[in-house]
DNA sequence: AAAATTTTTGACCATTTGGTCAGGTTATAT
DNA sequence: ATATAACCTGACCAAATGGTCAAAAATTTT
């Protein structure tokens, strides 16, 4: 009997079946990311994910039936907030603001959830066998539509003409991630100790610097 | 017995002892690192070490006792050429100069040696249990010199002030080793084939220029 | 050519792992 | 209040895994 439940019934109080299970799914979702970033798909046991839930294992296979369902479920649920940041890279028309906002959320997201960036990270490099479909369908579709507004910018001379506009997403992608999947290195090279918030806000504002007069802007 | 050792004994000739352990211990390290790229330190079995290696699995433990000493042997191996890429950025005193060829050489690290690179970026995203003494002392001394010339390009007004020089480190390092951890994710966007030869050339120039550019050098 | 050394490998083992399941507990509908 | 449905979990299991070992084969030394 958990902590939790021996203390809502003190009062008594119950939970509601429904809020039970939506509960018990966050929590473990969260458990999961965290273990999942740091030892992938095959690497991670449903025991660890269960330790670090304070749950049963069993109870973990109550609710997601298997690890690799359970990877998906994580996956998905990162997918969201990723998709939400893609988005500002098109309510913008001046590239100024559009590229300046993106990196913004990006490096926001960095910040706010790198492990849920490691899984993702972790995916990619292992040749994405669970995330083929939806990088070459939604993706894909998304990155297209970037790419035709950078190569208007360019055609009406807004900034410089960068060749194969994808190295310029590679690069937004790379440098803004690397703050989540690359943190504990940017640790040690901080002298051992985590970027302060009034740190991270600096390096965001340096890295969309870099990004705008890499493509000719003056920031 | 292997196919090898049967062709050199049908031609009357035998492999010298040393010789043997030469090539045996490098056709494991080839097979490690591919295997340890796609699956993580936890995540890969000897046994697909050993089916990569096409030998059996007592011979993996046989030249590298255990796992995690064949994955030590990896890393080391990875950081021999890490390093050497390392040295062109100080044999410049000239930031366009330097920064060309750094990029450069990290440009084709990435292309030659990918499975090294993913390798490494599994090791620090899982908070780098085996490297963290590398990390801060190796990589951190050389890092350290590097923001020194970074710092004197800015005083001496060569470059434009980047506030952190650590900012336009990761920067290079994360979109360099963008084309090696995640070309997988490449090669979709590419419309599912892999970069040739000479688009990735072209990628690797215009990757140089986006970073010259975002330090305020004209390329 | 015989002894010593190194390499090779199948058989084996203890431990770990993902997953099942029966039976108990808790909440909800009637 | 009782029945039903959902939740919970310890005990269990088959398969996989890292690693061992003894004995055979190949090579080098004497």
């Amino acid at each position: 009997m958990s902590n939790k439940k021996v203390l809502v019934q003190a009062r008594g109080i119950t939970r509601s079946k429904e809020r039970i299970r939506e509960e018990n799914e966050l929590i473990i979702l969260i458990a999961a990311e965290k273990v999942f970033a740091k030892h992938g798909l095959k690497g991670s046991t449903t025991k660890q994910i269960a330790d670090m839930a304070k749950l049963p294992k069993s109870n973990i296979h109550y609710y997601f039936h298997t690890k690799l369902n359970l990877y998906r479920c994580v996956l998905e649920s990162i997918l969201v907030d990723w998709m939400r940041a893609a988005d500002t890279f098109n309510k913008f028309d001046e590239p100024r603001e559009a590229l300046k906002y993106y990196v913004d959320a990006k490096m926001n997201l960095s910040r706010t959830r790198p492990f849920g960036s490691k899984v993702w990270a972790n995916e990619i490099i292992s040749g994405a066998p669970e995330m083929e479909e939806v990088l070459s369908s939604r993706l894909k579709k998304w990155v297209d539509t970037c790419v035709s507004s950078i190569n208007r910018w360019i055609e009406l001379k807004k900034i410089v003409n960068v060749g194969d506009a994808h190295t310029l997403l590679y690069m937004i992608w790379a440098t803004t991630q690397h703050y989540a999947d690359f943190d504990y290195q940017v640790m040690i090279l901080n002298n051992g100790k985590k970027l302060t918030d009034s740190e991270f806000e600096e390096k965001k504002q340096q890295v969309i610097d870099l990004v705008l007069r890499s493509v000719g802007l003056n920031p």
